[in-house]
RNA sequence: GCCCGGGUGGCGAAAUCGGUAGACGCGGGGGACUUAAAAUCCCCUCCUUCGGGGUGCGGGUUCGACUCCCGCCCCGGGCACCA
């Protein structure tokens, strides 16, 4: 019988159940390796083969690792929060968590039917009142901490030093205080808001709205905060400690924006007021011929003079009514826009008086949200005083001497300062750091770092989500509910929808909401990113309904060591769950500073479909398109491949994109797992290239795999009246060259799954299993017996069928993992490779212990030598040793 | 625009402390087995005017460059009025 790949998976998937042999415990007497994935959202469509992709690399690290006698901690759980089960309840009627426990169980199954090897026992739900009541502590932890700048660290509210000015405004001004340094925070921020569909929507989804006609305003709501920004810093700093890929790091650096520069006052003329500007240029302050304000800087409506003020009104209502994409836009084409305020800054240097204007390009939300302008050398402001006739003064220089045009182009280059008294003649570089002297003496700046990094909006107005575990007192303050109150669960609801006014449905709970003695609670939601930003810890201790997490398994299995997912990641969850482990950190609840040591982005798995050579779109504007299975593969007459549309006998285009349900060009794995089997995906995704990689999913690439796996099965097994059984083995380790081949092969799979070198570990599997058995050497005993194990990771179902029938009565997954005899990677003879003025002329085989001299001897007596010498005398002979011999001529 | 990553056969790729370019697989061609087919097994498969030429392009260093240096081009990703 051929290989029966349902037969062996179903088997063997039953053992390990049976067996709960994947299970974890805390062992202190063992080295431990937590590897660990990216959880998913349980989606209605199931794992497709991109998860699958990344979970298979884990597996086979964390199937590696156990046979190298490692105690593995390798879970999976469900980000079950999150939007679209609450969309699908709108539209159903089914409650998000009858929905998300359906596609929960779809999920498990199809990990379960791939072979992964998941302590189930651990499994974890970030839906679950007894997950999220943990999540809602660690919440209250960062609520109740303040960020101490001088010790650089979270300490608990408590331990915040009261000014005697506010002690003495008594217990109240206190409470304020202390509410103002929290690192959860309340604020009036604007939220996008669909007054039609009643919906608060993402940035990123306002465009889709706005462009099917909602109206969509940006509007102030009360919100929680979470001061990331406190951490910037050493969010900044720590990402030198980590393995991580360096394009990632470099995008959490971007995110993070650290820019070095100086803070200058200005005082508005007549009022009593100061603007304080950022600058990283404070060189060119000599160069400021206005300012700028933010529409929503605090001093506008203050210092705007009354025949302004019409204006300016108009101009910030309009700021208000319009999407951060539409600001994108116009500021992409170099459009500026804005509105003089009447009133004049007094230069801190000079004296002279500037206006005052106000700009939707300077962002509130950056730096101090003004800035003093210096178009001659910014071409944001360069670009603003052309369009408002402005003047431009040049203050700095090319160091070159060349001219420069200041009138057509801002300079931004560095070079020496000009026009500049206090700094003239000098470097940009110094000049920065004069200015800066110079304004602190005369106390009218100061040196100032800032960060791109805003403070994390955390709140959101829907159901399905971790309710806030807080109250609001009938006074206005902010109490937490009791650790032992906790969970906050959340109401049952059948409407899901906010309220004309925008609160969130959880407002609707009447009973839920009010309390008896007045107070109201929070009905605010957590984001979708609560959940996942500690759910690694949650798994070392998941049953634990006393604590977040023991210290015990906290210190034992914490960090992270190899966490693998996509790169869509790279700075929200990624940055976000660094920030709650810092916070903990801090407050001496986990004993890391990081949690994610290494970290690995796996590649997209890309999806064919088929576009017309003309590329022509359909009535309603989307682009013609064929599946593959509306398509047929010809062959040219030169070889060359057509594709072919059946019905209509058009030619078409291959074409590449990620998959996705709307393009449909999702593969299925349930399918790909009937037809092949589980071994052969998992085999053919690491075979395609590497982890890193994206590349498309090929059909016949996956029979090729089966038809490998199909090989190793025969090589083990023969086909016998009464059923297959197992080959006769020679004993022992076989023939010098089987020996070697098998230490080789050992060798080489140890060190490719080290480097995560999936697709060429398993090549060197094809090449043992080609080429070690033949009828005159027939498979040696030892060598199945290592293969078994070489393949374990990779096929784990047929690894332990071999395994079985070898006889051994255990499963191989604890099975110690075959050393490589390094006598036997070592053979008498390599091939030299003889070159003859740098060409390749020979190859033979040569003693490896030979000498210098003794392989020029050797090189030489080879007639293809002799031939491409014709007699000459080289000028130098180049000998590398165990590789080659060149004849310099 | 800025910042990252990457360009190697028809395709996925391998080889980078400089040392046989294209391992392994897909696709393609040929053969064996078979009454036949499927399955399986074996061989060939970068180009070539047979001298040689080839790792995006042009230079350079070197006995020797996919690998190092300089200057370009193209593709992918991220960020984007961040002062």
């Amino acid at each position: 019988m051929p290989y029966d790949h349902e037969a062996i998976e179903t088997r063997w998937q039953a053992y390990w159940e049976a067996h709960e042999t994947f299970r974890a415990d805390l062992d202190p007497s063992r080295p431990k390796f937590y590897v660990l994935d990216m959880f998913p959202y349980p989606s209605g469509d199931g794992l497709h083969v991109g998860h699958a992709e990344g979970y298979t690399a884990t597996d086979i690290v964390a199937r590696y690792k156990r046979m190298r006698g490692f105690n593995v901690l390798h879970p999976m759980g469900w980000d079950a929060f999150g939007l679209p089960a609450e969309r699908y309840a709108m539209k159903t009627g089914t409650h998000p968590a009858v929905q998300m426990e359906r596609c929960a169980a779809n999920f498990r199954r199809q990990c379960k039917r791939l072979g992964f090897s998941y302590d189930w026992s651990r499994e974890i739900n970030t839906t679950d009142p007894r997950y999220y009541k943990w999540t809602q502590w660690i919440f209250l932890k960062i609520w109740g901490s303040w960020f101490d700048p001088e010790q650089n660290k979270a300490r608990p509210i408590e331990e915040l030093p009261i000014p005697p000015e506010v002690r003495a405004k008594g217990e109240k001004a206190v409470r304020a205080y202390q509410d103002e340094h929290r690192l959860a925070y309340l604020t009036n921020a604007p939220v996008n808001w669909c007054p039609e569909l009643r919906i608060v929507l993402a940035n990123e989804e306002v465009a889709e709205y706005v462009e099917q006609g909602y109206e969509v305003v940006r509007k102030p709501m009360t919100q929680w905060m979470l001061r990331i920004t406190a951490y910037a810093e050493r969010l900044l700093a720590d990402l030198d400690e980590l393995d991580w890929p360096e394009n990632l790091i470099e995008m959490q650096r971007n995110w993070i924006g650290r820019s070095e520069g100086a803070e200058i006052d200005f005082s508005v003329d007549g009022h009593d007021a100061t603007i304080t500007v950022f600058t990283t240029r404070p060189d060119t302050l000599y160069g400021a011929t206005y300012m700028v304000l933010a529409p929503e800087h605090p001093l506008v409506a203050r210092i705007t003079t009354d025949d302004r003020r019409e204006e300016v009104r108009a101009y910030v209502d309009r700021t208000l009514h319009r999407t951060e994409r539409e600001r994108q836009a116009e500021s992409a084409e170099g459009v500026k826009t804005g509105a003089l305020t009447g009133a004049y800054a007094v230069h801190p240097l000079t004296g002279a008086k500037i206006p005052i204007w106000i700009a939707d390009y300077v962002l509130m939300g950056y730096g101090t949200g003004a800035i003093m302008a210096v178009p001659a050398h910014d071409e944001r402001d360069h670009a603003f005083a052309r369009t408002f006739r402005l003047p431009i003064v040049q203050v700095v220089a090319p160091a070159d001497g060349r001219a420069v045009d200041i009138e057509q182009e801002a300079f931004c280059e560095p070079g020496v300062a000009v026009n500049s008294p206090a700094i003239e003649g000098l470097p940009t570089a110094q000049a920065k750091a004069k200015m800066i002297e110079v304004l602190e003496e005369k106390g009218v700046g100061r040196r100032r770092v800032t960060y791109k990094l805003r403070d994390w909006l955390f709140s959101r107005q829907r159901y399905w989500g971790e309710p806030f575990p807080l109250i609001h007192r009938p006074d206005g303050t902010v109490e937490a509910v009791p650790e032992e109150e906790l969970p906050v669960t959340l109401p049952d609801l059948d409407d899901f929808s906010p309220s004309e006014t925008g609160e969130p449905p959880l407002a609707k709970a009447k009973d839920w909401v009010e309390l008896p003695d007045g107070s109201r609670r929070e009905t605010n939601t957590m984001p979708q990113w609560a959940g996942s930003c500690w759910y690694y810890l949650r798994y070392c201790d998941p049953r634990n309904d006393e604590r977040f997490v023991s210290p015990e398994a906290e210190r034992y299995w914490m960090p992270v060591d190899l966490y693998v997912g996509g790169v869509e990641h790279a700075v929200s969850h990624l940055l976000y769950s660094r920030f709650w482990h810092k916070v903990l950190y801090d407050l001496g609840y986990v004993s890391t500073n990081e949690p994610f040591r290494r970290l690995v982005n796996q590649g997209m798995i890309l999806g064919a479909t088929f576009v017309p050579k003309d590329r022509r779109r359909r009535a309603d504007g989307k682009p013609v398109q064929y599946l593959p299975h509306e398509v047929e593969r010809r062959e040219g007459e030169g070889g060359e491949v057509r594709y072919v549309v059946r019905e209509t006998g058009e030619e078409v285009e291959i074409q590449w994109d990620k998959m996705s349900k709307s393009r449909g060009n999702v593969v299925n794995p349930d399918e790909v797992v009937a037809e092949y089997g589980a071994d052969t995906l998992r085999v053919y995704e690491m075979f395609m290239g590497p982890l890193e990689h994206s590349a498309p999913w090929q059909t016949e690439g996956v029979a090729g795999i089966h038809r490998f796996l199909g090989r190793v099965y025969r090589l083990f097994f023969e086909e016998t009246p009464d059923g297959d059984r197992l080959r006769t083995l020679a004993e022992g380790e076989g023939t010098d060259r089987q020996r070697r081949l098998l230490h080789r092969t050992i060798a080489d799979v140890t060190e490719r799954i080290e480097k995560l070198a999936f697709n060429t570990a398993i090549s060197a599997l094809m090449v043992f299993v080609r080429d070690i058995a033949s009828e005159a050497e027939p498979l040696p005993r030892m060598a199945a017996d290592a293969f078994a194990r070489l393949l374990a990771p990779f096929a784990p179902h047929l690894a332990e069928e071999i395994w079985h029938a070898l006889g051994h009565a255990d499963s191989l997954a604890y099975a110690p993992w075959p050393e490589a005899d390094p006598a036997a990677l070592e053979a008498e003879t390599f091939p030299l490779v003889v070159q003859v003025a740098g060409k390749r002329r020979a190859e033979i085989q040569a003693p490896v212990d030979a000498t210098k001299e003794e392989l020029i001897e050797l090189a030489q007596k080879a007639p293809e030598v002799q031939r491409h010498l014709q007699g000459r005398t080289p000028r130098r002979v180049v000998v590398v040793p165990k590789r080659l011999v060149n004849f310099v001529l």
